[in-house]
DNA sequence: CACGAGACCTGTTCGC
DNA sequence: TGCGAACAGGTCTCGT
């Protein structure tokens, strides 16, 4: 569900307040409930239950798609990969389809962490390093500048559809801001990286900035059922939008699969340049 | 090294 | 109406 804006926005209310509930920072963790073992990548559920449980919430941020929890002694990381959110409720709520992990808060709140397909993923570490330190670059982090992400295409031949998805490449993208972030670059999601010109390395460089920041604008993208957020869904310009109109050219947008990833592009400004 | 397929999961939508 | 197939915002592992 949930790319680098969508995480950002959560990321932002959790921490800041506003939204579904009061800002959780400062707040005590005195109880855990986990509902689905899976969801608990380490360490055991004994370790973390007794190790978490009076650890207050120094900070809340965003790594990637991953959110960072810092505790006293140490970070609560997680990621909501395809269907996970991250709702604040009073302590006696009814138990929501979905809900995995509760951890009860003071204040009679309690921090729950719902998702459907069960992929989501929870960590307690001591060095949150250790697991996000293999992450790519932060798009909209000042110290990445266009001819950095030049230099980076450079070094592969790969397709920029799914090098774009490799978080150690670039940490954040996902599959709708990656076929946005191509098609206001102009840029055929199948060409080769290294194929690229400074140029045109600069205009995707901007693009990916371009398409995130308004996705964080408009708090993130709400599709289906998943993921009560922003309006981002509205402004699309190819994501599932196959056979209606480009919006700069009016094209019909064609769909494709690459990497078993649903593909949306413009056939007319993201020309193959291999042809066909 | 680069790519494709299969896993992990549940829910919704679409075609017949 | 019913039923199976296809598809869904992610990532890991394995085989070629």
């Amino acid at each position: 569900m949930p790319e680098l804006p969508e995480v950002e926005t959560i990321a932002r209310a959790l921490r800041e307040g506003g939204r579904d509930g009061p800002a959780l920072v400062g707040r005590r963790i005195q109880g855990v409930s986990l509902l689905w073992r899976r969801t608990l990548a380490e360490p055991s559920p004994a370790e973390f239950e007794t190790r978490i449980c009076g650890q207050q919430i120094t900070d809340i941020g965003r790594r990637g798609k991953f959110l960072v929890f810092t505790l006293d002694a140490d970070s609560l990381l997680i990621h909501l990969r395809m269907s996970g959110d991250l709702l604040v409720e009073a302590q006696d709520a009814l138990i929501a389809a979905h809900h995995r992990l509760l951890l009860e808060l003071e204040g009679d709140l309690r921090l729950a962490f719902n998702d459907a397909r069960k992929f989501g993923r929870v960590w307690l570490v001591a060095d949150p390093q250790r697991i996000l330190g293999g992450l790519g670059p932060e798009p909209l982090d000042p110290a990445f500048s266009a001819e950095a992400l030049y230099q980076r295409l450079k070094n592969t031949r790969r397709q920029l559809k799914p090098l774009l998805l490799d978080q150690t490449f670039i940490a954040g993208l996902g599959n709708i801001y990656t076929d946005e972030a191509l098609h206001m670059a102009g840029l055929h999601p199948r060409q080769a990286a290294d194929s690229l010109s400074p140029g045109q390395a600069a205009r995707l460089w901007e693009s990916i900035r371009a398409v995130l920041l308004d996705g964080i604008q408009r708090q993130g993208a709400s599709i289906d059922w998943v993921y009560r957020g922003g309006d981002f869904q509205n402004y699309f310009r190819v994501y599932q939008r196959t056979g209606e109109p480009c919006p700069v050219c009016g094209t019909p947008v064609a769909r494709i699969v690459i990497g078993q990833r649903g593909t949306h592009f413009c056939p007319r400004c993201q020309p193959d340049p291999k042809g066909e």
